[in-house]
DNA sequence: TTGTATGCGTTATCAC
DNA sequence: GTGATAACGCATACAA
């Protein structure tokens, strides 16, 4: 009642194990007949070759590592969803890894992580993707990895990018074409590509549209609930107030509309509210938000994609593909001024 | 530049590899001074056993797997959070598996994940951890597992239990001291033990408390938002008005206030709303949500540890400690009668 | 097209 | 206490 080997196979077929291997690894060199011989007999006994003994041989550990530090718990799920749904077709398995970006020896722990498991492969999440540190680190130690972020920040072969210019850009446009005038934004930390693209895309285009955003109407928060209250604050003490605040994720707006709620003013009559990621909150908030959604899952699905076809050696293959564009999604929060 | 082996620590030392292995696994059988000098080289040489040669020759992987079927995705954040933390200090690694628990197959898919990659134990997270079918199933392999649950339905060493009835018989007693006497509840589904553990623990203190709450009161919710709204829409047209609702689960509260927002019904003045989990957008919706929290990532932590004892085979250290109790989090929705 | 022999880096069985 | 040597299950240079 033991798991099979490839010498229970190779023994039933009445071939030599290195023909079974053949199989296995689907070379061509093998004949219809025996093939398809072997490939019954594999079916019989339920044999799976046993991937510490094929990685120890091979060194190759058929394992994808997933790094990433604290952002939002549910585009984790998503990201995790996406990567699985790849990664079972290909055999492969998910290690999940998160780490503390801000840490001096995060890099290091992220190369340990990879040797010590043995890991073939990494798919690195927004803010550590964007750490040309880790990178260089990977490449130098000629490891294989996938970045997701919102900047075209390496190979297209290495990385799966959300347009965010393009999509703020889109938000611009839907905002003046409501009416608006005089907007404000609670930026992420600047520190951050995805924050200046995201500011960037917005304010470009709204000058292109004729509408100014002064320096007084951008203050820079740290993504969460938190500092969305203290910012919020911050801009709606100002005479005038603002006529619409977009803030750089969702859990921001959410301190928004709360500051709004206790200065009493209605969202989104008198202020309209827009956000980015469309999380859990996003639609259960009342008002419930307008936002920016990320297709999450497919850029997951993608980035694994890549992966797995660098570890087989196909890269040319991935290189072209590796933009996606997120979408507005108008929801409550926001209205003709 | 390679990876050193055991037999880079052997030859420096000047012993056999034997010696040097008993060393790695602290077996008892060396010399003091021979240990220490192995135990240099290892650090000078920063030496780490690969985990495939290792596993490939003890039958064993280093890999935890997480079973899961779709809880809310913070839970499951947190859950590997708890997990990881112990994990990283044993080396272990974790390896997801989503599953979908509603499918026939789903016992099969997790007997060939562990299989597959050889992982020497599971965590399975609720609701698939109160399937009685993957228990057997596991037993029957002899894979070692732990569930989180939050009914005791296994041996203490196999589970991990969070006393969801005596939580929620403290929620009752709060209730009743507000001076409430006409409580509703949206429960979860029958199908699950949970749903009905905290039905029981809630009604059954209710009535100890000279409080009951009628079958028309009592409405069997999906635990989804959408279903919340259907059956606070259910109850809120009743009349007389419930003073109270519990839902059996934050989603479902919000839905409530949701229902209660476009009733016009000011919530907590006309109606206290509870919820259960403490999710992300309890405290962010408004008015924020009294709610109920499970420890989640220390019984996550507390799984982790008695996984690996299992592994390790000091079974008998961990049964007797198994049971976590939730707390109530009292925030803005509920208000004395 | 197929088979033989060797190695991957560890643990485990013995004997010394 | 310590050390040869054989597994573990597979991949791969090299033959045939």
């Amino acid at each position: 009642m033991k798991k099979p080997t490839i010498n229970d196979v190779a023994f039933q077929s009445g071939v030599s194990k290195r023909t079974v291997s053949r199989v296995i690894n689907g070379a061509s060199n093998v004949s219809k007949a025996t093939r398809e011989r072997i490939q019954q007999v594999i079916d019989e006994l339920g044999f799976s070759p046993d991937k510490q003994a094929r990685g120890l041989a091979a060194s190759r550990s058929y394992l994808i590592g997933l790094v990433y530090d604290n952002p939002d718990a549910l585009y984790i799920d998503q990201v995790q969803r996406g990567v699985l749904e790849i990664c079972a077709k290909q055999h492969y398995e998910l290690v999940v890894h998160p780490c503390s970006y801000t840490s001096d020896d995060f890099i290091e722990k992220c190369i340990q992580f990879v040797s010590r498991s043995n890991i073939d492969g990494l798919i690195i999440l927004p803010p550590v993707s964007e750490s040309k540190e880790l990178a260089a680190a990977l490449r130098e130690k000629e490891i294989k990895y996938v970045r997701m972020a919102s900047v075209d920040l390496d190979d297209h072969a290495n990385i799966v990018v959300s347009d965010d210019r393009a999509a703020l850009s889109d938000l611009a446009k839907y905002l003046v074409s409501l009416g608006h005038k005089d907007i404000a934004v609670i930026s992420g930390p600047k520190r951050y590509y995805s924050s200046i693209e995201r500011l960037e895309g917005f304010c470009t285009t709204l000058s292109q549209l004729n509408v100014d955003v002064p320096p007084h109407r951008i203050v820079e928060g740290a993504n969460s609930y938190e500092s969305g209250i203290e910012c919020a604050r911050e801009l709606l003490i100002q005479t005038p107030r603002p006529q619409v605040i977009f803030a750089n994720n969702d859990e921001m707006a959410a301190g928004v509309l709360k500051v709004a709620h206790e200065m009493g003013i209605p969202v989104p009559q008198e202020l309209s509210v827009v956000g980015f990621d469309d999380n859990l909150l996003a639609s259960r908030i009342i008002p419930s938000l307008t936002t920016v959604r990320r297709p999450v899952t497919s850029m997951a699905s993608l980035a694994a994609h890549k992966i797995i076809s660098m570890l087989k050696g196909k890269k040319a293959e991935v290189e072209e593909n590796y933009l996606v564009k997120p979408h507005l999604i108008i929801r409550e929060s926001t209205k003709k001024s």
